[in-house]
DNA sequence: GAAACTTACGTAAAGCGTAATGATC
DNA sequence: GATCATTACGCTTTACGTAAGTTTC
């Protein structure tokens, strides 16, 4: 076993036929073929089903696939290391991030990034802290969740936490909402409406969790959504309020939910390795998607 | 680059000089220099300073090599994964714990497992989240922050914080105390003790700084130790109270300390990936680790 | 019979070991 | 001069490409 045998592998499971896979990697369909036998020797598992002139992944190979990514994805790691000692300069940087702030954040900054800019790479993160995020290969992480120990973090930005509902809705022209007010009175269950919510990794559904257990109330019967765009989807098509920190689409009207704290928001912070022996290089880059989303933030303020 | 340079790399670092690695490789000495240097040539990086006729890792080698161990370990795991699908049992489990739990607790347990259980093996992860810990490549993580998501936990045991004191201590006869008595009274900063206290990832000590956050009091100017049983060595050398959650050495009286919310205390868990091929193995050993440690603590509890 | 994978065979490259050479203390 | 690393050279292994064979739809 090999990082050539375990790219083998990947690409081939990615290509879906060897013939495919084998043009993608410039070797023939033959020497790919005997090395992905070979492999399967080596480790003892059948990673193929060889039924019907194809080749599918066994349930071992599905399982073993995320395990030959991670190698190959650490081993990269290795060569932008290498390449920044060599160099004097990040000419790479991994920028781990939930969806939802990938999405209305972290893309908008990296298309203000120029060439004598690191070449910025991205993956989605949701629900996980920044020892997560930086420990799956990133240089730069952005969380909800406070960081600790050997990381180093700045505060982003106090998302505010929205309820979203169609034009027509009873609360279109409300200009706020009280927590109590989305979930259900135990003495009068119908009076709630219906939540359409993200699943339980998203930030705005922690910080919504976490504000319901601390009044003592709860929702019941919630409609999970894949992501905020999904949730806001089906709020504009009158199935319920979506609670999201997505920026509203859809025409959707967004009303900022209070509690006896304050407005619900999500503190997002961005976090990275203190030890990371291009900590500067980060820490600047850090420095400058805070001053985005400052000025952003100043904008989207104007909304409220 | 392949996992057989790295290899090669790492145990040159390892093993100190060509020689020596190249023995403990099973290859030649020659075989080794030459690809030594062609792997550095490949990364376009000095792994080595040649001075004096011995290889001294750079400063580059240094800090590539965390990450060369890193791709190392991935690729063991994903070994051990395949293993496990080739035989259909688990035939190693890598758990991780911070450094007091793999004495106290770890240790004892693993040495209770027979020829029939995984071959097991243990790395030590101070302060972090059964996220970062099973992120390291563990099976099974022990932890005292709260697991979240794709993750399964069981409490293992709430292990009280002590504050140990030599014998002649003026509270070597005291049953318990009291937290406020441990810190200084803004009023009289002399009357407090000077505190000898484990790294700021430590468990006993990320609990104590909570539980006087919560109370709105600090210690000044604690003593740092490298871990518990230093700082209990430097306590029974008279040098002030240890605050840690070890079992007591060197004959010290160690006291519960009572705040307004109960006996200060770390909450254990043990916490594995749901979606593990194997978790099923991993939940059972789960199990014995938790009742081991049952059996165990109710024979510490006698001693408060 | 077209498209996919496998087997067979010859070739080129890459790694390895032995032997000789160079550098440092 | 002893120890460690490098360079030189020949061999062996291993991966690769071409060509032919097999299976499936």
């Amino acid at each position: 076993m090999e990082l050539r045998t375990l790219r083998y592998f990947v690409a081939t499971v990615d290509a879906g036929t060897v013939t495919a896979a084998a043009e993608r990697l410039h070797v023939t369909q033959p020497g790919l073929s005997r090395q992905l036998r070979q492999l399967e020797q080596e480790l003892g598992v059948d990673l193929f089903h060889r039924t019907g002139g194809r080749l599918t992944p066994t349930r071992a190979g599905q399982s073993l696939l995320p395990l030959a990514q991670d190698v190959l994805e650490r081993a990269d790691a290795l060569r932008v290391a290498a390449a920044f000692h060599a160099k004097g300069r990040l000419d790479r940087l991994t920028i781990g991030a939930p969806l939802t702030t990938l999405r209305d954040v972290v893309a908008p900054f990296i298309a203000t990034l120029d060439a004598g800019d690191p070449i910025p790479a991205v993956f989605q993160a949701d629900g996980q802290t920044a020892g997560e995020i930086l420990g799956r290969g990133a240089d730069l992480a952005v969380t909800s969740f406070p960081a600790r120990a050997p990381y180093e973090s700045r505060t982003l930005a106090e998302l505010p936490v929205w309820a979203c509902v169609p034009p027509g809705h009873r609360w279109a022209h409300r200009a706020r909402l009280r927590l109590a007010e989305l979930v259900a009175d135990p003495e009068h269950p119908s009076t709630a409406e219906r939540l359409v919510l993200p699943p339980a990794t998203f930030t705005s559904r922690i910080s919504l969790d976490a504000a319901l257990q601390r009044a003592g109330r709860s929702y019941s019967d919630p409609i999970e959504a894949a992501d905020g765009t999904v949730a806001q989807a089906l709020a504009a098509a009158g199935r319920g309020v979506a609670v999201v920190s997505d920026d509203p689409q859809f025409g959707l009207h967004a009303l900022p939910i209070h509690t006896d704290d304050g407005k619900l928001s999500v503190r997002l912070i961005t976090a990275w390795d203190s030890r990371h022996p291009a900590h500067t290089a980060i820490a600047a880059v850090a420095d400058r998607l805070r001053l985005f989303v400052a000025q952003r933030y100043s904008v989207t303020n104007d909304r409220t």
